[in-house]
DNA sequence: TCAATATATCAATAATTCTTGAATTATGGA
DNA sequence: TCCATAATTCAAGAATTATTGATATATTGA
Protein backbone atom coordinates (compact mmCIF):
# COMPACT_ATOMS: atom_id res chain seq x y z
CA UNK A 1 0.00 0.00 0.00
CA UNK A 2 1.21 3.48 -0.86
CA UNK A 3 1.19 6.41 1.02
CA UNK A 4 -1.76 8.17 -0.90
CA UNK A 5 -3.68 4.84 -0.24
CA UNK A 6 -2.83 5.10 2.91
CA UNK A 7 -4.04 8.35 3.39
CA UNK A 8 -7.27 7.42 2.17
CA UNK A 9 -7.44 4.64 4.22
CA UNK A 10 -7.29 7.08 7.31
CA UNK A 11 -8.84 9.53 6.33
CA UNK A 12 -11.82 7.28 5.71
CA UNK A 13 -11.66 5.74 9.30
CA UNK A 14 -11.48 9.50 10.96
CA UNK A 15 -15.10 10.45 10.88
CA UNK A 16 -17.16 8.92 13.33
CA UNK A 17 -19.96 7.47 11.35
CA UNK A 18 -17.42 5.66 8.84
CA UNK A 19 -15.15 4.15 12.02
CA UNK A 20 -18.87 3.07 13.57
CA UNK A 21 -19.80 1.19 10.28
CA UNK A 22 -16.24 -0.32 9.69
CA UNK A 23 -16.10 -1.98 12.99
CA UNK A 24 -19.32 -2.68 12.72
CA UNK A 25 -18.66 -4.73 9.79
CA UNK A 26 -15.20 -6.08 11.38
CA UNK A 27 -18.09 -7.55 13.69
CA UNK A 28 -20.51 -8.61 11.36
CA UNK A 29 -17.52 -10.59 9.59
CA UNK A 30 -18.27 -12.98 7.32
CA UNK A 31 -22.16 -12.47 7.31
CA UNK A 32 -21.44 -8.74 5.93
CA UNK A 33 -24.53 -6.50 6.20
CA UNK A 34 -26.85 -4.67 3.52
CA UNK A 35 -26.74 -1.02 3.45
CA UNK A 36 -29.52 -0.08 4.35
CA UNK A 37 -29.24 -1.99 7.38
CA UNK A 38 -26.17 -0.42 8.62
CA UNK A 39 -27.90 3.14 7.71
CA UNK A 40 -30.80 1.87 10.19
CA UNK A 41 -28.57 0.42 13.00
CA UNK A 42 -26.55 3.32 13.06
CA UNK A 43 -29.42 5.81 12.74
CA UNK A 44 -27.54 7.52 9.72
CA UNK A 45 -30.01 8.90 6.66
CA UNK A 46 -29.95 6.43 3.53
CA UNK A 47 -28.15 8.89 1.58
CA UNK A 48 -25.76 9.87 3.86
CA UNK A 49 -24.94 6.43 3.85
CA UNK A 50 -24.75 6.16 1.16
CA UNK A 51 -22.22 8.70 0.26
CA UNK A 52 -20.07 7.32 3.45
CA UNK A 53 -19.94 3.79 2.41
CA UNK A 54 -18.52 5.24 -1.20
CA UNK A 55 -15.93 7.17 0.92
CA UNK A 56 -14.65 3.84 2.38
CA UNK A 57 -15.14 1.28 -0.15
CA UNK A 58 -13.03 4.15 -2.56
CA UNK A 59 -10.25 3.80 0.27
CA UNK A 60 -10.18 0.14 0.32
CA UNK A 61 -11.50 -0.16 3.76
CA UNK A 62 -14.51 -1.95 2.83
CA UNK A 63 -16.33 -3.83 -0.36
CA UNK A 64 -19.44 -4.66 -1.49
CA UNK A 65 -21.47 -6.95 -3.18
CA UNK A 66 -24.90 -7.07 -4.82
CA UNK A 67 -27.60 -9.22 -3.87
CA UNK A 68 -30.81 -8.63 -5.89
CA UNK A 69 -31.91 -5.29 -4.78
CA UNK A 70 -29.71 -5.58 -2.15
CA UNK A 71 -25.76 -4.45 -1.67
CA UNK A 72 -24.10 -5.96 1.16
CA UNK A 73 -20.95 -4.66 2.26
CA UNK A 74 -18.00 -6.33 4.02
CA UNK A 75 -14.84 -5.26 5.93
CA UNK A 76 -12.20 -5.35 4.22
CA UNK A 77 -9.38 -7.08 5.85
CA UNK A 78 -6.73 -6.94 3.22
CA UNK A 79 -6.80 -3.14 3.19
CA UNK A 80 -6.65 -3.08 7.31
CA UNK A 81 -3.57 -5.47 6.66
CA UNK A 82 -2.09 -2.69 4.64
CA UNK A 83 -2.88 -0.08 6.68
CA UNK A 84 -1.46 -1.37 9.97
CA UNK A 85 1.31 -3.03 7.80
CA UNK A 86 2.28 0.81 6.18
CA UNK A 87 1.82 2.41 9.67
CA UNK A 88 4.40 -0.19 11.91
CA UNK A 89 6.85 -0.22 8.88
CA UNK A 90 9.70 1.54 10.30
CA UNK A 91 8.85 0.91 14.08
CA UNK A 92 12.20 -0.22 14.71
CA UNK A 93 14.69 2.36 13.78
CA UNK A 94 17.35 0.45 15.77
CA UNK A 95 15.57 0.76 19.35
CA UNK A 96 13.29 -2.51 19.26
CA UNK A 97 12.42 -1.47 22.78
CA UNK A 98 10.41 1.11 21.78
CA UNK A 99 8.10 -0.88 19.31
CA UNK A 100 7.81 -3.80 20.99
CA UNK A 101 4.76 -2.56 23.23
CA UNK A 102 2.89 -1.50 20.67
CA UNK A 103 3.21 -4.91 19.13
CA UNK A 104 2.53 -6.63 22.46
CA UNK A 105 -0.32 -4.47 22.68
CA UNK A 106 -1.80 -5.62 19.27
CA UNK A 107 -2.96 -8.83 20.36
CA UNK A 108 -6.09 -10.82 19.08
CA UNK A 109 -9.02 -12.09 21.01
CA UNK A 110 -9.66 -14.72 19.35
CA UNK B 1 -8.25 5.01 24.55
CA UNK B 2 -11.79 6.05 23.36
CA UNK B 3 -13.41 6.63 20.09
CA UNK B 4 -13.21 10.13 19.58
CA UNK B 5 -9.51 9.86 20.59
CA UNK B 6 -9.18 7.65 18.26
CA UNK B 7 -10.80 9.31 15.22
CA UNK B 8 -8.72 12.51 16.45
CA UNK B 9 -5.45 10.18 15.61
CA UNK B 10 -6.72 9.07 12.55
CA UNK B 11 -7.45 12.44 11.47
CA UNK B 12 -3.96 13.28 12.66
CA UNK B 13 -2.15 10.77 10.19
CA UNK B 14 -4.41 11.53 7.68
CA UNK B 15 -2.47 14.21 5.88
CA UNK B 16 0.53 14.05 3.86
CA UNK B 17 2.65 16.25 6.02
CA UNK B 18 1.85 15.07 9.30
CA UNK B 19 2.12 11.57 8.15
CA UNK B 20 5.83 12.33 7.22
CA UNK B 21 6.62 13.93 10.21
CA UNK B 22 4.97 11.01 11.71
CA UNK B 23 7.13 8.04 10.30
CA UNK B 24 10.25 10.78 10.58
CA UNK B 25 9.81 10.79 14.03
CA UNK B 26 9.27 7.14 14.33
CA UNK B 27 12.31 7.12 12.57
CA UNK B 28 14.32 9.22 14.66
CA UNK B 29 13.36 6.97 17.84
CA UNK B 30 14.60 8.36 20.86
CA UNK B 31 17.16 11.03 19.74
CA UNK B 32 13.41 13.01 18.27
CA UNK B 33 13.67 16.22 16.27
CA UNK B 34 14.00 19.66 16.52
CA UNK B 35 10.91 21.78 15.41
CA UNK B 36 12.80 23.56 12.88
CA UNK B 37 14.86 20.92 11.59
CA UNK B 38 11.50 18.84 10.85
CA UNK B 39 10.00 22.01 9.03
CA UNK B 40 13.52 22.37 6.85
CA UNK B 41 13.95 18.64 6.06
CA UNK B 42 10.54 18.09 5.32
CA UNK B 43 10.29 21.40 2.95
CA UNK B 44 7.54 22.55 4.71
CA UNK B 45 7.36 26.46 6.00
CA UNK B 46 8.34 26.42 9.62
CA UNK B 47 4.45 28.15 10.92
CA UNK B 48 3.00 25.95 8.84
CA UNK B 49 4.34 22.74 10.51
CA UNK B 50 4.08 24.48 13.85
CA UNK B 51 0.36 23.79 13.36
CA UNK B 52 0.81 20.91 12.23
CA UNK B 53 2.71 19.42 14.88
CA UNK B 54 0.24 20.86 17.73
CA UNK B 55 -2.47 18.57 15.48
CA UNK B 56 -0.34 15.67 15.95
CA UNK B 57 0.88 16.58 19.55
CA UNK B 58 -3.09 16.97 20.55
CA UNK B 59 -3.87 13.73 19.01
CA UNK B 60 -1.54 12.28 21.11
CA UNK B 61 0.64 10.66 18.14
CA UNK B 62 3.81 13.21 19.43
CA UNK B 63 5.07 14.48 22.17
CA UNK B 64 7.96 17.48 22.77
CA UNK B 65 10.35 18.31 25.45
CA UNK B 66 11.80 21.81 25.57
CA UNK B 67 16.01 22.24 25.70
CA UNK B 68 16.72 25.92 25.51
CA UNK B 69 15.46 28.00 22.69
CA UNK B 70 15.09 24.42 21.04
CA UNK B 71 11.36 22.12 20.99
CA UNK B 72 12.35 18.63 20.44
CA UNK B 73 9.32 16.30 19.10
CA UNK B 74 9.13 12.63 19.60
CA UNK B 75 6.63 10.03 17.87
CA UNK B 76 4.47 8.92 20.88
CA UNK B 77 4.43 4.89 21.01
CA UNK B 78 1.99 4.87 24.22
CA UNK B 79 -0.64 7.15 21.38
CA UNK B 80 0.39 4.82 18.55
CA UNK B 81 0.11 1.72 20.87
CA UNK B 82 -3.60 2.79 21.98
CA UNK B 83 -4.88 3.51 18.40
CA UNK B 84 -3.57 -0.07 16.86
CA UNK B 85 -5.27 -1.63 19.61
CA UNK B 86 -8.63 0.25 19.10
CA UNK B 87 -8.62 -0.56 15.23
CA UNK B 88 -7.93 -4.88 15.96
CA UNK B 89 -10.03 -4.39 18.82
CA UNK B 90 -13.20 -6.40 17.72
CA UNK B 91 -11.12 -8.12 14.69
CA UNK B 92 -12.62 -11.47 15.98
CA UNK B 93 -16.04 -11.46 15.70
CA UNK B 94 -15.96 -15.57 15.51
CA UNK B 95 -14.31 -16.17 12.25
CA UNK B 96 -9.95 -15.79 13.42
CA UNK B 97 -9.92 -16.85 9.86
CA UNK B 98 -10.29 -13.52 9.22
CA UNK B 99 -8.43 -11.48 11.50
CA UNK B 100 -4.76 -14.00 11.48
CA UNK B 101 -3.63 -12.64 8.46
CA UNK B 102 -3.67 -8.84 9.36
CA UNK B 103 -1.96 -10.06 12.38
CA UNK B 104 0.66 -12.16 10.64
CA UNK B 105 1.60 -9.06 8.51
CA UNK B 106 2.40 -6.78 11.33
CA UNK B 107 5.53 -8.33 12.50
CA UNK B 108 8.37 -6.28 13.48
CA UNK B 109 11.41 -5.90 11.64
CA UNK B 110 13.86 -5.62 14.54
C1' DT C 1 -45.05 -3.24 -18.32
C1' DC C 2 -45.96 -1.09 -13.83
C1' DA C 3 -45.27 -0.42 -8.97
C1' DA C 4 -42.40 -1.08 -5.08
C1' DT C 5 -37.99 -1.49 -2.94
C1' DA C 6 -32.93 -0.73 -2.33
C1' DT C 7 -29.33 2.05 -3.30
C1' DA C 8 -26.68 5.65 -5.70
C1' DT C 9 -26.00 10.27 -7.62
C1' DC C 10 -26.63 15.29 -7.97
C1' DA C 11 -26.53 20.08 -6.50
C1' DA C 12 -26.33 23.25 -2.95
C1' DT C 13 -25.40 24.80 1.56
C1' DA C 14 -22.92 24.46 5.94
C1' DA C 15 -18.97 23.25 8.31
C1' DT C 16 -14.24 22.19 8.71
C1' DT C 17 -9.48 22.33 7.53
C1' DC C 18 -5.09 24.01 5.43
C1' DT C 19 -1.85 27.42 4.49
C1' DT C 20 0.16 31.72 5.06
C1' DG C 21 1.85 36.54 6.35
C1' DA C 22 2.14 38.98 10.38
C1' DA C 23 2.60 39.37 15.14
C1' DT C 24 3.89 37.30 19.64
C1' DT C 25 6.32 34.63 23.22
C1' DA C 26 10.36 32.39 25.17
C1' DT C 27 15.19 31.66 25.57
C1' DG C 28 20.14 32.56 25.45
C1' DG C 29 24.07 35.39 24.72
C1' DA C 30 26.58 39.92 24.18
C1' DT D 1 19.10 45.35 28.80
C1' DC D 2 19.04 44.52 23.84
C1' DC D 3 19.33 41.54 19.97
C1' DA D 4 18.96 37.23 17.61
C1' DT D 5 16.96 32.82 17.31
C1' DA D 6 13.28 29.21 17.78
C1' DA D 7 8.85 28.37 17.94
C1' DT D 8 3.85 29.48 18.60
C1' DT D 9 -0.42 32.03 17.85
C1' DC D 10 -3.61 34.84 15.20
C1' DA D 11 -6.65 36.09 11.40
C1' DA D 12 -8.15 35.53 6.88
C1' DG D 13 -8.81 33.44 2.46
C1' DA D 14 -8.88 29.09 -0.27
C1' DA D 15 -9.96 24.46 -0.45
C1' DT D 16 -12.11 20.40 1.05
C1' DT D 17 -15.70 17.72 3.21
C1' DA D 18 -20.32 16.45 5.18
C1' DT D 19 -25.11 16.47 4.95
C1' DT D 20 -29.39 16.78 2.78
C1' DG D 21 -33.64 17.01 -0.28
C1' DA D 22 -34.54 15.65 -4.64
C1' DT D 23 -33.85 12.69 -8.36
C1' DA D 24 -32.10 8.67 -10.85
C1' DT D 25 -30.90 3.76 -11.46
C1' DA D 26 -31.36 -1.19 -10.74
C1' DT D 27 -33.92 -5.16 -9.39
C1' DT D 28 -37.95 -7.88 -8.23
C1' DG D 29 -42.55 -9.40 -8.40
C1' DA D 30 -47.38 -8.76 -9.90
Amino acid sequence: MDKSHVIDALHALAQETRLDVFRLLVKQGEAGMAAGDIAETLGVRQNTMSANLAVLARAGMVRSEREGRVIRYFADFDGMRGLLAFLMEDCCGGNPQLCQPVLDEIVCAC
